[in-house]
DNA sequence: CTCAATCGAAACGGATCGTTTCGGAACTGC
DNA sequence: GCAGTTCCGAAACGATCCGTTTCGATTGAG
């Protein structure tokens, strides 16, 4: 690349170092910027939401400058993403009633609660409407997140066709069906409690008699 | 408001009309100004999905000025969803099988056919995307859309419930159930033809014996 | 003819993404 | 101990975008 090499810069870095700030350790890694990073945006993403997660904020918030924040997460979606693999996968204990439709019943409540009064909710709407543009975050949803997290979900259909209460060769169409309609109502923002709705649905995906 | 009174504003418009150039047609919209920014908006998200959908691009396609169109959608949403209420319901002609589990099977298979060959799966996408964000979009694909384009589909379980397959109060859940099954799959990107899984939740679905 | 509303060009303010420049700090290899 | 490398954060930049404002021009209504 050609450049000029004539330069007329201006001085930077005027108030020379009268507050706080976090030097570099070295010729590596400092991670506790790194986790300040990470812990701004992770707040910043739970306080205000997708629309309020940008780069400049977290890095202000952080005490970081952009151009550490860009060292290790190429894209602000990386960023994002690697914000959401912390979120933790949450107290969300399968029970075990010893029939499907009893255990889709208690689960789909427990979780539709926890997505209502946890920022969880609102971080997993932002991370599937990031993965309508981004690539990459379609990429993570599908082979990295879902697998990961539905592994609870599957447990109870496996175990439902264990007992015979299901066709084993069905289970991975039933848990598309119950993710689908756990996605649909919260996409909506319709997922107040409906304990007729998800009775039926449980029945249904149980094959149960109503 | 106080404002400055005194100006030293530059000149615009320096090129005088040499170009061709629409005109305001007196006091009134130019409803070949609409026809064209609706025009442009719709080729620019069917060519470059949303991420591409800027407000400055379609002024440009169109030939319009941007006060001319914040002047008639006050929001790059209100335009987006004006140009998504303008599409085509398409040619999903409801199927007449005679039975629930052969109409949901005949027309998933035409419904992710027609997402995979045409823009609307991709818009589709951005809408739901948008509605994660903006409450006014939420509002349109919860309120508007949906009832509107699901009317067919909720008359084939409708049908149903009348030929005593399925218990008619079970048709709002089971319409949610399929709903969020195809959403998942196109959320997803996983709208490849697969039919027995479509096979497995039509009979899912229906009550029918698998 | 005057007034009001429209038209498109252009510029603006503010925000954002992602990049680059810069002064400085600290570990690593010699 | 001393250069060289890599890191650090501040700041500015270019580009893009949203939504607003200014401006000259056009045209219908009263």
């Amino acid at each position: 690349m050609t450049r000029d090499a004539s330069r007329v810069e201006g001085p930077h870095q005027d108030h020379a170092g009268e507050g706080r700030r976090r030097a570099s350790i070295g010729a590596r890694r400092n991670p506790e910027a790194e986790a300040a990073i990470l812990e701004a945006a992770r707040g910043l993403l739970a306080e205000k939401g997708y629309s309020g997660f940008s780069i400049d904020e977290v890095a202000r918030r952080a005490g970081a400058g952009k151009p550490t924040i860009y060292r290790w997460w190429p894209t602000k979606t990386d960023l994002f993403i690697d914000v959401y693999s912390a979120e933790k996968s949450a107290a969300l204990v399968p029970p075990e009633t010893g029939a499907l439709w009893s255990d889709l019943l208690a689960y789909t409540r427990a979780l539709w609660t926890f997505w209502r009064t946890t920022p969880s909710g609102r971080t997993f709407r932002a991370l599937i409407a990031e993965a309508q543009t981004s690539e990459a975050a379609l990429a993570a949803l599908r082979d990295k997140f879902l697998p990961e997290r539905l592994k609870d979900v599957r447990a109870m259909f496996d175990e439902a066709a264990a007992r015979g209460e299901i066709r084993g060769e069905a289970v991975p169409h039933l848990l598309a069906l119950y993710i689908g309609f756990n996605w649909v109502r919260l996409l909506t923002d319709t997922i107040a409690d409906d304990p007729q709705g998800i009775e039926t649905v449980a029945r249904t995906l149980a094959g149960s008699p109503q």
